[in-house]
RNA sequence: GGAAGCGUGCCGGAGUGGUUGAACGGGGCAGUCUUGAAAACUGCUAUACCCGCAAGGGUAUCGGAGGUUCGAAUCCUCCCGCUUCCGCCA
């Protein structure tokens, strides 16, 4: 949601920027709805101020003469319920209008159709390579019997999965690992429910538009998609001062995605999943862009040096407009390296959404004058599992047909190298 | 799931239909007094939107959404949340 001030006095950003995202939004119909809407605004506030001195005077008034001056107000009365009406049903319309307003791309950012458009800024690690026949993570996690897919689909349906053995130790460690280092940063850890209402979906723009993209209940409930959406929830409708930014917050939850439109992709193993874990950054913090730039490469940064640790090769891209989801002014997607492919797959999406969500949800603070601003958010990804562990699994896998553990981990999974076991 | 109760401003807490944006107390800010501080005293102390160059004016808001009424924090309905008791449960 932007201001409905900036719209009227910047229109032709807002244009572009959907022209950009190649989103279908006209700003012109919004601006028509909105002039309308004003006008009766202002005629429905006149007639409440005629109504609120003619009841005072009614109160004033003697018994003898009050019968009179209700008729008359009851007049009045009518009227403003039809002008009412129409102000409620112009008001839901411009709503719905504002909801579809594009954020405005930073100027950095490239312009392009799609994520083939997408730049890559920089590369860590040396990509792998493999003197023997190498196995694709579906063949090690059969081989190592890592997980079972044939019983998750029973369970649970398509891309459904059980994870085994020393799937389930090495994704513990992967969390585990994210917390830890998060926690080093001085980011406030969170186990965030998963099981969301209506409210946090829409103040972090999921909804209206993207519900095919998410699981309902039959309890009004909806499952989230990334933890990102009750980590903004905690804060809504909260008030706080500057001094109390930045809020950081590591969040762990599982996360649900219907990945509508993606039936051909990935349909196999763990990379597309319908419910995955997430353990996610968050950051709220003043209205300022360079503060904002600032935290984004700061998250990003961490995410980075928790790929470094795990030695697994990564490329960062910045997401053209053509990729930049409509609430997103800025987007970062760090891709991990897998083998079996030979190509980089996103791993973590690191976004600036500046007041985009905070007015959606109502979050402030009070600045040092003692004036109201919407604050900024921002979120990245930590770790997402399962994904992450068909990188590691193909980047770490040796001609044996075994996996090594990577160093950082090996404490919480307590082996260095994971062997096929035993019949 | 059943029963009862509750939800007022930064905080506590009045208020059951008529200048109630809301008594009173606390806190905060400014001032008087003081060498300084405390105390005491005085004043100020919400947000959003609309009109306006401004000064200023108007509208709305007492958990949320509707309704009754000339008029609602106060009455009615639904929803959300909290508390207590019972049931169930990891």
């Amino acid at each position: 949601m932007l201001d409905i001030r900036f719209i009227r006095e910047n229109p032709d950003l807002v244009r572009e920027a959907a022209r950009k995202k190649r989103v279908d939004f006209d700003v012109n119909q919004l601006l028509e709805v909105d002039a309308k809407r004003v006008a009766v605004l202002q005629d429905v506030e006149k007639l409440r101020a005629r109504m609120n001195v003619g009841s005072e005077a009614v109160a004033n008034a003697p018994e003898t003469e009050r019968k009179h001056m209700i008729t008359d107000l009851r007049t009045i009365k009518t009227d403003l319920a039809q002008k009412e009406e129409r102000l409620k049903e112009l008001n839901e319309e411009w709503r719905q209008l504002m909801f579809r307003v594009p954020n405005i791309p930073d100027p950095s950012v490239p312009d392009g159709d799609s994520d083939a458009d997408n730049q890559e800024i920089r590369r860590w690690g040396d990509i792998p390579h493999f003197d023997f026949s190498l196995k694709n993570h579906l063949e090690l996690m059969r081989d190592l019997d890592l997980a079972d897919f044939e019983r998750g689909s029973k369970v649970s349906g398509f891309r459904g999965y059980f994870l085994k053995n020393e799937g389930v130790l090495l994704s513990f460690a992967l969390w585990r690992h994210a917390l830890d280092y998060m926690m080093a940063k001085g980011f406030t850890s969170l186990i965030s429910p998963a099981l969301v209402k209506e409210e946090s979906l829409v103040g972090t723009g999921k909804l209206p538009q993207f519900r095919e993209e998410l699981y309902g209940t039959d309890d009004k409930l909806y499952l989230a998609a990334t933890a990102e959406i009750s980590v903004m929830g905690y804060h809504m409708n909260e008030t706080f001062t500057e001094a109390e930014f930045p809020k950081k917050y590591i969040a762990f939850s599982p996360s649900y995605r219907r990945e509508a439109g993606s039936y051909g992709k990935d349909t196999q193993g763990i990379i597309r999943v319908h419910e995955f874990v997430k353990v996610e950054q968050v950051i709220l913090c003043k209205a300022e862009h360079q503060e904002s730039v600032r935290w984004h490469e700061e998250l990003t940064r961490y995410s980075e040096e928790m790929l470094q640790a795990l030695n697994l090769p990564y490329r960062v891209v910045i997401n053209a407009t053509g990729d930049l989801p409509f609430g997103q002014v800025k987007m970062y997607d760090i891709e991990t390296w897998l083998p079996s492919e030979e190509k980089y797959r996103e791993t973590h999406s690191s976004s600036i959404l500046h007041d985009f969500q905070t007015r959606r949800l109502n979050i402030r603070y009070r600045d040092k004058e003692g004036a109201l601003h919407f604050a900024h958010s921002l979120n990245n990804t930590a770790i997402a599992t399962p994904r992450l562990l068909a990188m590691l699994l193909e980047n770490y896998q040796q001609e044996d047909g075994s996996v090594r553990v990577p160093e950082a981990l090996r404490q919480h999974v307590g082996v260095s190298v994971i062997t096929p076991k035993k019949a």
